[in-house]
DNA sequence: CATGGGATTGACT
DNA sequence: GTCAATCCCATGC
């Protein structure tokens, strides 16, 4: 059963927190989320803080919208929507753990790339762009709803990942805020990856 | 209507 | 580390 309407329409840094260790699915495909970052129109990085705008509208409508837009003219990036309809506010979906479908994966990323048969697990959806491709997210799937629509977010199954907290990646406004979520030793996390993501060096390893 | 800038990625020096 | 690819749309004239 898919994440309610209930859970998207609250504080979009609690949204964003929480849906680390919850579940994307398209077409069969699925993954953990295993990073987020959180984005609200109060602040200059959002695209809602514009206003609304034939692009934003999407982000002021109802919670649990899905807001798909093209970035750098290639890649399609996920959010979903978030806050009281009327609120500009989305979560990015940054990076899965694989978990169903990892061959697919492969191969729709495969198709893109220059080296085959080099992809580790950690490649297929360590990256907003990376997990879009890997699940078949496209724009199309601009102001679906992520409540009954073709994608699907669930609660994830036993107990949720230790999160850690840092600043958001790739943006030139707002850089302060510490709204990005990672769950803590994934090693699906993009990069560069916040203090205590990092995957520790065993001390046997040195030398 | 023309222009400019990305919530990125992969390849290459 | 640097850099180009490439499309949507916000902005300004």
């Amino acid at each position: 059963m898919s994440l309610g309407a209930e859970f998207y329409e609250r504080a979009v840094l609690d949204v964003a927190r929480e849906l680390i260790g919850c579940v994307v699915e398209h077409e069969g495909l699925a993954g953990m989320i295993v990073e987020t970052e959180a984005y609200h129109e109060s602040e200059p990085a959002c695209h809602a803080f514009a206003g609304i705008t034939p692009r934003t509208r999407v982000l002021f409508g109802e919670p649990g919208g899905a807001y798909v837009y093209r970035s750098y003219g290639i890649h399609a990036l996920l959010n979903a929507v978030c806050e009281p309809a009327g609120v500009g506010a989305a979560v990015l979906i940054r990076a899965l753990e694989p978990l169903t479908g990892i061959e697919e994966m492969r191969a729709r990323r495969e198709q893109a790339s220059v080296r085959r048969g080099c992809l580790r697990d950690e490649d297929l959806c360590s990256g907003p762009g990376k997990l879009t491709q890997a699940l078949g997210i496209e724009l199309r799937h601009n102001e679906t709803s992520l409540l009954d629509g073709p994608l699907a977010i669930r609660p994830g199954r036993g107990h949720p990942p230790e999160v850690v907290v840092g600043t958001r990646i790739g943006i030139a406004k707002a850089v302060e805020l510490d709204w990005r979520f990672c769950a803590a030793g994934s090693p699906h996390v993009s990069r560069p990856r916040p203090r205590g993501v990092a995957s520790r060096v065993r001390e046997w390893d040195l030398s």
